[in-house]
DNA sequence: CTTGACCTTCCAGTGACTGGAATCTTTATG
DNA sequence: CATAAAGATTCCAGTCACTGGAAGGTCAAG
């Protein structure tokens, strides 16, 4: 499988996976033209990382992650704990974004919105 | 004031302000020492701009809101068109947040976390 | 033989800072 | 008056995870 195919196989884009290659996610061999080939673990393992890149973990979160799961005696414990911290990120953003938008749709409903300069919005952020 | 007075009285750290100046956001006049010095107007804006970017306003959208605020003849509905873009934006991040959240939530109660390799979360992002 | 679709590497840019080095200037103390 | 500490300056590099683009090699089709 060359890089173009591995792409629509995994939907992660080729420039994408040369990076990943860079930092040593995944060792796809070469061909005697240079080009890399995509073996079917290489494969499994780029739409891993697009999965857990899709849930938002680290590179250096999925880096552990596939050696978790390329390791046979781990624990779950492992994985686990390291999910948690992650969702607990997650709620914490959540958290963040939504006293954002609390404060942002108060002063956008107050704002008239028209033609005059008067506006709410400037003046919150003008005074706290 | 100096930089670090202004830093105190905004709470927007010395460096930013610096990187502020940079960027072209905010021109406080120097002494002959070169030091910066910061007038009421400068700490002012640098205030402001703390609070934007407390709400999650870009730089540029920051720079925007600025002009807006400076600007007597300005409508209030530029305002409130740029901070509705910015709460969608804001309501969209939430939502692929909260979908990360239930996947995560879902997949880490799964999960017995002991020192056993049987992970329900190696296994999803292994297929799917 | 050429065209076009691939592939390669390398370099630069993104956003919004942040850290650190090297070098002044000012202020406080002995 | 010397010195040391605090605070100011500039400039360069690094962060995170890509993404775009240039310059050039390879390959299959017509």
């Amino acid at each position: 499988m060359n890089i173009s195919d591995a792409a629509r196989h995994t939907g992660v884009p080729a420039k994408t996976i040369r990076y990943y290659e860079e930092i040593g996610l995944i060792r796809p061999v070469r061909d005697t033209n240079g080009y890399r080939i995509f073996r079917e673990t290489d494969a499994h393992k780029l739409a891993f990382l697009g999965r857990a890149r899709a849930l938002g973990f680290s590179i250096e979160d999925c880096r552990t992650l596939l050696a978790l799961y390329e390791d046979q005696d781990r624990a779950s414990a492992d994985v686990k704990r390291l999910a948690e911290e992650h969702l607990a990120q997650i709620d914490d953003k959540i958290a963040q974004l939504q006293s954002m938008q609390a404060t942002l749709r108060h002063l956008v409903r107050e704002c008239a919105g028209d033609n005059r300069p008067d506006c709410p919005i400037l003046r919150d952020l003008a005074k706290g």
